[in-house]
This record gives structure tokens, sequence and C-alpha cells, in this order.
DNA sequence: AATAATTTTAATCAATTGATTAAAATTATT
DNA sequence: AATAATTTTAATCAATTGATTAAAATTATT
């Protein structure tokens, strides 16, 4: 498969993917994809004709990371409590290793909306997700109080998604360093999964 | 006071909030913001030295109110229940006529961290507000369940930003235009307010 | 091995950008 | 009213940026 020797498309496209992810759209050269690459800059636009290109070939492939995992633990043969769980820890692994993932998604969804229809249409794989007839089962049964999917998925990656996006504000006011921070955010997954498993069943002491 | 001739120094620096809080420091160009005030591209230069200064003179003062409005309501003089209830009203407020500044206050905070040193200690402010000790006497009392200021600030803050940070995501995702999505924020906001009572107040049912 | 196709490079382009300047216009002071 | 100080303008600057080009280097094909 891929070997030792990484192909020029391949090493830009690496760099692309960390630049942006840090800098952003507009504050991103080409040339800094270049001198990440390690490539000569004429190589972007042969390989993939413009900086905007290029880009929308990053946005993509993070769009798609951003939710092909949510969507695949949504389908798992699991029970509801179990699976909301699982979201979170997910998702917590997932910005673990792209801490910047979820800040350039809302930014570059807010420069261009029009991004977003190209890639699924969500609506449709959310609403016939096996977690959605779960959800739907476990109000009727009383299990869970009355709510909508909407705001369940929203509760759930409001309260990861910011754990990093405002990890820089977070260690400023706190005084944490990493270590701190990485104790810290252990520590909120555990009490956002009891809030809202404990919000939703009302059972629940 | 302000009369009905606003200065051209306050016009650069209306038309730089607006313009910065929409595409970042990177995304604006300092003729942008001339056009926007309507005014010669120079003045700028003139009244602000550079556009580095003028941003910095921006951010902080979004930050200021990121902040300010926070930090006056967790000092009230009115019991921890409303209190929580209060923040989240407040800042869905604030929102709802800046949408753009949670954003905003994230981005460029990551661009440079340093900037949050220059306004205030909020550690200072957070630990010593009368919200941190109703907070700890609640818990000594067993009133709700142990917990620390930083979770619980953190778990109203994420919930109630994301609703408007993830707009463009949620009226996609769940095909909604702009009167539906006030609607749906609008009951977030008392799921919001709900979950958070019910986790940390251990009575209630 | 010779030739053709592909990839890489250095040089260069036009457009944009933040900033400056000197003159013009306006306002304040004497 | 004359003069000085301040504000505004149009023109211009050098640096940066995304992109192109033609030649050089490399690789694939015959």
């Amino acid at each position: 498969m891929k070997c030792l020797a990484k192909s020029a498309e391949d090493k830009i496209k690496e760099a692309a993917i960390k630049v942006f992810l840090e800098k952003g759209f507009d504050g991103t050269t080409t040339r800094d994809i270049a001198k990440e690459a390690g490539l000569n800059s004429a190589l972007m636009n042969y390989y993939f004709r413009s900086k905007e290109k290029l880009f929308s070939s990053v946005f993509e492939e993070m769009l798609q990371l951003f939710f092909k995992g949510l969507l695949e633990v949504l389908n798992r043969p699991i029970s509801l409590k179990e699976k909301i769980s699982a979201v979170i820890d997910h998702d917590f692994d997932m910005f673990k290793t792209k801490p910047d993932l979820a800040n350039f998604i809302i930014n570059e969804l807010h420069r261009n909306p029009d991004r977003f229809f190209s890639v699924i249409s969500f609506d449709k794989v959310l609403v016939h997700s096996v977690f959605a007839q779960q959800l739907k089962l476990a109000v009727e049964s009383k299990e869970i109080r009355e709510i909508k999917i909407e705001h369940v998925l929203l509760l759930i990656k409001s309260n990861i998604q910011f754990v990093f996006q405002g990890k820089v504000m977070t260690c400023k006011i706190w005084n944490m360093n990493d270590s701190q921070f990485e104790e810290f955010a252990e520590n909120h997954k555990v009490i956002i999964k009891e809030m809202i498993i404990q919000y939703l069943f009302v059972s629940e002491k």
C-alpha cells in the first residue's frame, strides 16, 4: 500500500490539512503549505489547480471526519444509555487527536455555508439512524422524557465541543497547564455523561 | 452625549467591530473597514496607527463584553438556582444581539493567546465572586452535589455557546429557517436550564 | 538507448494589501 | 480676518500573495 516514500500530492494534502486546520483559509498562504510540505510552491497549483480547490478537498475530508464516526456510533447495536456514553467517548477521542477540528468546521462553514451541502444529507442519515428509533421508542415507553433528537444531539455536541474549543481560555482563566487540563477534561467528560443521562432518563435519581 | 454626527474615529471603530466580528482579523482588509465606515482608507492609519492596533482595541472591547455581563450576574444578590437561570438568560440575550461574538473571541484567542492577559485577571474575579461563595456553601450543606466552579461555569457556557456557534450547521442539518431556529433555540434554553439545575441540585426529581 | 511523458524548479506576473506622504480642505485659535 | 492646527484626500509605496510559465530534471514507454 502506501510505502515509505509519500507522493508529492500526498505531502501537499497532509501539509494543507495541518496548516488549514491551524490557521484557517484566510490565515494560510500557499507558501505556508509548500514550506510545511518541504516542496516547491508551484506544486500546489500543479496538483490541485488552486488554493481554493485544495482547501475544498481538505474541508470535505474534515467534515466527513467530523460526522462519520458519530454516525457509526449512532447505529451500533447497543442500548440507548450505552450509546450516549459511547458518542461522548468517541468525540472526546476525536478531539484529542484533532483539537482544532471543531473550530475549523465551524469557521469555514460560517465563511461559506454552501459548502455543507456537497458532502452528505445529514438530516436523512440522522433521522433514519438506529439512535433515532431508539430515542422514539424510549420516549413512547416513558423510559426517557419527551425530547426531540435535535435537542439531544445538540446537548451532546455542545458539551463536548466547547471543552476543546475553549481550552486556551480555560487554561488562562484557571491557570492550568496541559496535563492539568487533560485531567480536568477527563473529569468533565464524566460529569457530562452523568448530567445528560440523568436528565434524559426520568427514573435516574 | 453622542449626537447625530459621529466622529470619524467612532465610525471607524464601529465599522471595525462589525467587519472583524464577521470575518476575523485575517479575513478583513483595512479597505473593507474603510468602505463599511464610508471613509477614506487612510483615516484608519491616521486614528489607529495600524490594522493590528485597531484590532486590539476591538478585541479588548469584545472580551469585556463577553465577560462583563457574566460577572455582574454572578454577583447579584439572588439565590444560586435563580442565578444559574439568570446567567443563561443573560448569555442568550447577548448572543442574540452579537451572534458572532463567541466565535470571534475563540478564534482570535487561538491566533494569539497572549492577548487574554492584558484585560482582566478573570480567575481572581471568578474565584472571589458571590457565585463562588454560594456554590461552596451549597456543596457543604449538600444542597447540590460536590462539584468545582470550573466545571459548573464550563457546563453553562458550553451549552449556550454552541447553540449560536453551530447555528449554520443546525439549520442545514434539520432544514430550519431563521424563525424556526429561533423557536428551537428558545426551547433549547429551557432544556439547558432544567438539565443543569436538575444535575446540580440533588433533591430535584 | 532513444524518445515521450511526467514532475519539479526558478523566475516572474498582476493583483492585493497595509501603510505613508504631501497636498488640500476644514476647523480652531489668535 | 489672518494664521495655525487638525482632518481628509488622492496618489503612491514596498511587500506579499495566488498563480503561471518555460526550462530543467526525472521517469515511463517504445
